[in-house]
DNA sequence: CATGAATGAGTTTTCATTCAT
DNA sequence: AATGAATGAAAACTCATTCAT
């Protein structure tokens, strides 16, 4: 039925493939461990064992242990961030609130099936990574910074379209970002509180209009 | 031979003291050190060292690491929890944006004098210290679950006070947490945004009224 | 099926030569890799990179990296040895100055040559190959010994000739391995004094004659 | 009868000669493993089971195990050059013959009783320490150009003296390094020809008088 | 035969903890 | 109690060798 006529590409497909799929394997595997056992104490072996290959694999495909986490990373992160530029290219013409949601579901459509993925980031945002290596970092591609750059842009666009308040707006991104973090690690870190999609448009409610009743003291 | 009759409280009253001084030194030295160098990477040595006492010493007052870790931070904490209850019984009778607001300014007083050990918190909220033994964490004394249980049990008052709107009550503590440990990340990790104590009414302002401007789509 | 009657002994012939091809791309691959490396920091996959190869040729054509390192050594020395023994043939009925002298120069001008493979020689000379194995040792074809031998035979004939002092004949071949050696250590390892084959003359000279002033203490 | 009555510089002391102790027992034990085993084949455990101590201790008071290479050769060579400068000084006023004799027999009485120093440090003459880092190593302390630079001023002189053949004088240095290596490689790795003391004389005939015969072709 | 990814034993190094002084 | 050298289990990483394609 298929006979390879032309050329034989076919062994070079193959390797291809295998070497692809062993990375994939690793990637996944570096993901559980890493999230499970903690960016410090995740060990080599526990990462090549529930990957199904050799410690000396995961060598012949990342240069040391810093850089098979900076892989995964970099693996993981440009799918979010597609997922982001795309809810933003989505909502462009919207208002605030409409591009702030779009960007929010994104954001917790990814958390839900990535969960060890978000979980590694937020150990990164406060670990020691940043002040060991201050300038390697300022620079190193960080999830956490990708969100705060859209949300940033968004907001600075919301200023101008007069929908948020001005003498608060400098506090806008830092603020969404820190409701939303409770919001992942209430649901990451701690396992409660599933379904975070559905807390979203109570986020945005909270965030523009604020948790004070109506007529009360505010 | 040695009577020392009436003087013996004395000696006894002396070696406390300097006792006390010792594990002082030593629990400034690790805030420092597990700040600095991170919950993992903090080594024994190194907090010995800027303690001005030898390693040994550190295992005559503490059973291990971990015990040093814990000690450290239940020190820290029976200060912040003594300030917190303060201002708590402080604000006791008055409405709930008076309330979060003592407590908020007792907290960020705290943070302002003990960026190290606001630092180490945050480093543990979300490591591995958790999951390893979830059972033992529960129970283990924790600063923000500390805080958390503080300003939940306000935010109940609140809506009793019906200073909340209730829909969005059972959020309340978590996104003001939220948006205090966004300023606290950004002041303690990242250096930037000096005195939090400064945007503390911008903040309740921000938890009451929302950031959506008054006449906007929200 | 396939019958190639007369044809056969072609495709033999080629691939025989292909065959010989390759190892010799992996012989000079080694003797530089060797060389430069050290003949322990030697790595089989910088070896097979130069050679253009991949690693498994390398154990196609040789049992393991020391047989690999015993081929190198034994086709080298083979070439070494032949030109030695044409020398020796060549001066055979000369007096004893001359005789060195050629051989000598076989030797100086092979150095040229291949001066990796001298590099090698040397680092095994004073290495650990020989302790781990003494009896292997032995027996394995030695370049050094090769040359002492060869000396050494000469020696002898030039004591029979009255042309060496006896009273140091049993130094002759040790102390002329010697000089020679402190010649070539200083070209091959430290890269100074290029052209060896120009200090010659004058390392007879010294041999014979000694350095020592005419009228002198000596 | 040992009151100790003024300070207690005891404890310390007693500390330091433990110190030393154990610092004197790892190099003994570094000198024979690297001398058997070789300088890359010796392995750190080997060498803190052979000294009686875990690896650990090795490392307490060895950065690494360069280190405690530098650090053995350090210490092996200062003896080394104490005893060469001694020699040197005694024979200052004599002639060069007789000035070399002293130097050579300081040096292979030296070699008698540090053979494994002797091995090690003509391992690293040929080894690929120098070509890694050609300027570190230039700079670096070498043994065997403490050595050369002590003959090669000898010669000097005796160039001045005229005892030594102007047309050779260059080679002068190179030449007794030369025969005297030969000699000790004979002895250190072949472990034949016990005695190179006995020959010392022998050595100095060869050197200033040469081999060749008296009336012969020379 | 050539290929090159997978293997895993073996090596260096670290660091919390112990204990004799 | 304080000291600090000794300990050794544990971790990252290397690289000669194998073998399915």
């Amino acid at each position: 039925m298929n006979r390879r006529s032309e050329g034989e590409p076919k062994p070079a497909r193959l390797r291809t493939r295998i070497r692809e799929a062993t990375v994939n394997a690793i990637l996944d595997a570096a993901e559980q461990v890493f999230s499970d056992a903690g960016l410090h104490a995740a060990r080599m072996g526990t990462i090549a064992a529930r990957a199904g290959v050799s410690v000396g694999t995961l060598y012949n495909h990342f240069e040391d242990r810093e850089a098979l986490l900076a892989g995964l990373l970099a693996a993981r992160r440009a799918q979010l961030v597609a997922k982001l530029d795309t809810a933003c290219r989505a909502a462009a013409r919207k208002p605030l609130r409409e591009r702030l949601r779009l960007i929010l579901l994104a954001f917790l459509a990814h958390c839900d099936e990535h969960r060890p993925f978000v979980h590694i980031v937020l150990q990164r945002e406060i670990g020691r990574y940043q002040q060991t290596f201050p300038q390697a970092w300022a620079k190193k591609t960080d999830t956490m910074r990708d969100i705060y750059e859209r949300i940033e842009r968004e907001m600075k666009r919301g200023v101008q379209d007069r929908a948020l308040r001005p003498e608060l707006a400098d506090l806008g991104a830092l603020f969404f970002i820190g409701m939303l973090r409770a919001l992942v690690i209430r649901d990451v870190v701690f396992g409660q509180g599933r379904g975070m999609v559905a807390e979203a448009d109570r986020l945005l409610d909270a965030f523009f209009a604020g948790l004070g009743a109506r007529g009360a003291s505010a």
